[in-house]
DNA sequence: TAAAAAAGAACGATCGTTCGTTTTATTATC
DNA sequence: GATAATAAAACGAACGATCGTTCTTTTTTA
């Protein structure tokens, strides 16, 4: 029975993703062309076909394996012992995630771009997406309660909001690294000691109010 | 010699513009067609191509005037006086970056990610994009230098990296909000103020070890 | 040798764009 | 002031290019 060996077709299917990968964030995920994975793969479109059933699929599998590969890069850093404080834990995630672009050529930024805007129009992409920082974000309130019980956040502080700006912050340095390219884990970590000054009395009052009421602002017409 | 005029002929554009912004918003950049496009402006095609020249003038339309939007929103939190503490500033930004949603229902966060991802493989907008992000940039510097001087950030702190944090956030925020859909603005500056708590000596000598050295860290294999 | 795997020419669909025609609005003429 | 002349503006069918995918043929391998 003339099969092929199971490593063999996971070689394949790693040299087929290798070449998406390599296209996708070239050119983008719309205006690269099976034909441009399928050259680059140095396979046939039938073979290519063969392994992934459409366009989609590899979309979903390029942006997937993008996400677990972050996943598995910052993964040793949420379970630290002792877990760094704040500040340098930012830096430690930022520049594990910028220092993954000298991997090989990938930016694992690009494809995180590429990513979210796909999402806004691919459901299936949209609840992988979805899935997959939400569970990064429940990781990142397991550290701010951590840092509760270490004493370096104050026990007042909300876990999920704390989170949020937590993701934010990481999210926010991806797209600035990607844009302006003049951002680095440094930079990012040390801005956010500037932004850390304790507070004023008005400032106190000022979060109080801040959560019941909802902005009204008069929005200028385009 | 009958010539429309100048009131007319920006009227045109910007009824081709919104029909742009509307197809974009739901079907992404690349996958909403001419065709669409000239459907939803209840234009013809021609029509519609003597206003713009091509799909990617359109794009570069549509995303510059997303930018200039949002702006022209901003710029009054930026000249606000007296200018609000760094909380309630990110608070007032993202409050009214996420307000402008509302508005006819253009959602100025997922054409942010569309341009985004663009930009990486469109030099025109990736210019465009870059000189705005910078000059924004600067204004949060602008912001950083007004807040040393009334003491709520200590003199010693870097305006550049401390406008590099803040725009992450915002930034951030963008990204957290279209993706995730469940993050306000209230959530977002009520966490900062939980990641805002006094340096230990530890974190002190941190710092200074930070802006010296490149994170070296073993990056697994995909 | 037999069946799975790879090849690659070919296909139908769809895209962005063009271009010959029709409509519309302004000006000149009587 | 009604009408004819005229040129811009709008129309929309049609085109060429290109896309994702298929399918028959050839090659490979247990």
């Amino acid at each position: 029975m003339p099969k092929i060996s199971d490593e063999k077709r996971a070689a394949r299917r790693a040299q087929i993703l290798a070449a998406a990968w390599t296209c996708f964030q070239k050119e983008g995920l719309h205006a690269t062309t099976m034909d441009d994975i399928i050259r680059t793969s140095g396979l046939s479109a039938g073979a290519v076909y063969s392994y992934y059933a459409s366009k989609d699929e590899l979309i979903l599998a390029a942006v997937t394996s993008s996400l677990s590969g972050l996943s598995a890069l910052v993964e040793p850093i949420l379970k630290a012992e002792p877990l760094p404080a704040p500040d340098q834990f930012v830096w430690q995630v930022t520049a594990t995630i910028a220092g993954f672009t000298a991997r090989g050529g990938y930016d694992l930024k690009r494809i995180a771009l590429l990513g979210w805007s796909e999402a806004q129009r691919n459901e299936r992409l949209r609840a992988t997406m979805r899935g997959f920082y939400l569970a990064f974000r429940s990781r990142l309130e397991e550290v701010v309660e951590a840092w509760k019980r270490s004493g370096v956040v104050e026990e007042a502080a909300s876990v999920q909001d704390t989170a949020k700006a937590l993701l934010s912050i990481i999210l926010g340095f991806v797209v600035q690294a990607a844009i302006l390219g003049d951002v680095d884990a440094g930079a990012l970590a040390n801005g956010l000691t500037g932004l850390r000054t304790p507070d004023t009395p008005a400032q106190k009052s000022a979060q109080a109010l801040r959560r019941q009421s909802t902005l009204k602002r008069a929005v200028p017409e385009l």
